[in-house]
RNA sequence: GUCCCAGUAGCUCAGUGGAUAGAGCGGCUGCCUUCUAAGCAGCUGGCCGCGGGUUCGAAUCCUGCCUGGGACGCCA
């Protein structure tokens, strides 16, 4: 249980005595917020419950403030607590409970903050998604980084999580990468011919039909053009994905189901394929109409603003056939509770439609969450770099971890809130690089671990290393902000925002950084041996915050930083 | 035209209806005989886009406007 709902429910406690005693009447108490202080002379945690029954009491609320205090009963956590104009109950946590939870730290190790309020539910985390017509770009890599990110914090919030891309091999997109590949392998192999209008025009697209050109020879001109293309698209397609794969790979992002279109078409399993099942609970809900040759979903019935096309006159399923029936299988037929999709800005006109599916689908549409990662607007000093992939002149995730490494890539994505436009400086991301946030989150994890090494060097064992003596302001602050881990691994689970994550950081580095400057931890002087051990203990907890800090965020923990 | 996102320090951005609005970068001063100076201490810097409203209390909620970006297909 985290201390803040601790303290909720001794304030709760009280304003029921209160009740009880006759002294505070109400009708429906508020709920009770806890909030942290900015100003730390407010303590550790207030609450400003009193300020928001006093219209409800017809009372003063430092009256109320005082009334209330009186008759909480706090446990071991809290040293004071005391009513504060115009209205508050401030708490301030208590030096050996704060000393004690250094052992705690130790003990849970890479448990350290873990929480339960996803109780276990399934949730699948679908992001990136980029068709397979071309590498993947910045704006992806936003999206992949916060993905990724998300994922991992719901996981260390009790959720269990599911990683997936959804590969979109089926549609229309396909068919012109798997021409314009079979274009360049013809004039590869020197034959005159024309790329298509909607043709990609990345050197990528030459690249692989080299490679093929490599495995399978000429022979592919020998065929006829259909079965050519098909048999160039297949392989196209297979390098393609395992080039996205590896790109992501070089971010760190990792899935743990790569999801097909076309299996969604597929009926193997089932008598029926997702899609027909999909389409057929549609039907029976009467959410379809057919109009002018072509199956409309009603969509405005569910408040959208228009209908949307299913299957197109031409008998061809949309892209939108697809996604519903993607969502059904998601539901149906893997049962997750839950689904959060990481959208880029150019979908946000989805949601509704998706929304008002899956609603159709007999599903509550608080289940499905679509988080739009907002545009990136890549600049190189005064130009900005236009991104298309059509023209094939974009700049890849690849460019970008090259030139900026990937921990700075990651750090730079994250702590931007999702919803906002973001602006990336390559030239800025690059000439910073030597002092940065990353730098300097990573430095005092890495003085963390040069202060262990010298002490298993030196062979200095700080197993019985007495708490209690870790009195200075700048130890109880590291302390106090180590267990904030706890709060915000919640935070950021419930509220999908996964870029308090580097804030963070930064604030358990300054921490870090400050007890480093003012509290020599091995002393040369024997007299200092025992504070030594306890710093030493002290120590030891802190890299345990910063390694599960930098391994939600996806980034590494040098043990070792040197120019 | 309709809808979505944003506007906070010179720049890039945090900010959960609360108490004195923050960080990094930049600029200016200082600090290495002791666990890494990629650090620390100090200074500099703000009509929180503008106007109204709700509230005991608004950067935060509502509303109108201004500015910038995006989405509005039988493409994906």
């Amino acid at each position: 249980m985290l201390v803040k709902d601790t303290v909720a429910a001794i304030v709760a406690a009280a304003l029921e005595q209160a009740n009880r005693d006759g002294v505070i009447s109400v009708d429906a108490a508020p709920d009770i917020e806890i909030e942290r202080p900015n100003n730390p002379e407010h303590g550790d945690f207030a609450t400003n419950l009193p300020l928001r029954l006093a219209r409800a009491a017809r009372a003063n609320p430092m009256q109320l403030a005082q009334l209330i205090s009186e008759r909480i009963q706090p446990g071991p956590e809290i040293a004071s607590l005391e009513p504060a104009p115009p209205g508050f109950i401030n708490f301030k946590l208590s030096d050996d409970w704060l000393q004690r939870q250094v052992e705690t730290v130790i003990a849970a190790g890479d448990k350290f903050g873990s929480a339960d309020v996803g109780t276990g539910r399934k949730v699948m985390v679908e992001f990136v998604s980029v068709n397979p017509t071309g590498p993947v770009h910045v704006g992806h890599t936003r999206g992949a980084v916060l993905g990724s990110a998300l994922a991992n914090t719901m996981q260390a919030a009790g959720y269990e999580v599911t990683r997936e891309y959804y590969i979109n091999d089926a549609g229309s997109q396909m068919e012109a990468f798997y021409r314009s590949v079979w274009t360049r392998y013809q004039q590869a192999l020197g034959r005159d011919a024309q790329m298509p209008e909607n043709g990609y025009q990345g050197d990528y697209i030459a690249d692989i039909a080299a490679e093929i050109i490599d495995t399978e020879g000429p022979g592919l001109l020998e065929l006829p053009e259909p079965a050519a293309i098909r048999r160039i698209g297949d392989i196209a397609r297979e390098k393609m994905v395992e080039l996205i794969r590896d790109d992501l790979d070089a971010i760190g992002v990792n899935f743990d189901n790569w999801f097909s279109e076309r299996w969604l078409f597929l009926n193997e399993r089932a008598p029926t394929s997702d899609y027909d099942q999909a389409i057929a609970k549609l039907r029976e809900g009467g959410h379809l109409a057919e109009r002018s040759g072509a199956l409309w979903f009603n969509s405005i019935a569910l408040g959208d603003d228009r209908d949307n096309v299913v299957v197109r006159s031409s008998g061809e399923p949309t892209y939108f056939a697809s996604d519903i029936a993607y969502h059904y299988n998601k539901f149906s037929g893997r049962e997750f509770n839950r689904v959060i999709d990481i959208w880029g800005a150019d979908h946000q006109g989805h949601v509704p439609r998706m929304k008002a599916a899956v609603s159709a689908l007999g599903v509550k549409p608080e289940n499905l969450t679509v988080l739009i990662s907002q545009m990136v607007t890549l600049k190189r000093g005064d130009e900005t770099v236009r991104a298309s992939k059509r023209t094939g002149d974009f700049v890849t995730l690849r460019e970008l971890v090259d030139e900026v490494g990937m921990d700075a890539c990651r750090y730079f994505f994250l702590a931007r809130a999702a919803s906002t436009q973001m602006e990336f400086d390559l030239e800025l991301a690059t000439r910073e690089s030597s002092e940065n946030p990353v730098y300097y989150v990573q430095y005092a994890h890495a003085r963390n671990a040069s202060i262990l090494s010298l002490a298993a060097e030196r062979g200095i064992d700080y197993a019985n290393g007495d708490v209690s003596l870790l009195t200075h302001p700048n130890e109880l602050a590291l302390i106090r902000t180590m267990l904030r881990l706890s709060e915000l691994i919640v935070q950021v689970a419930e509220n999908l925002e996964p870029h308090h994550l580097p804030h963070y950081a930064m604030e358990l580095a300054t921490a870090f950084h400050h007890f480093y400057e003012n509290c020599r931890v091995i002393s040369a002087n024997p007299e200092d041996n025992e504070l030594t051990l306890a710093r030493l203990k002290l120590v030891a907890a802190a890299q345990v915050v910063f390694r599960r800090t930098l391994t939600l965020m996806g980034m590494s923990a040098p043990e070792r930083m040197e120019r």
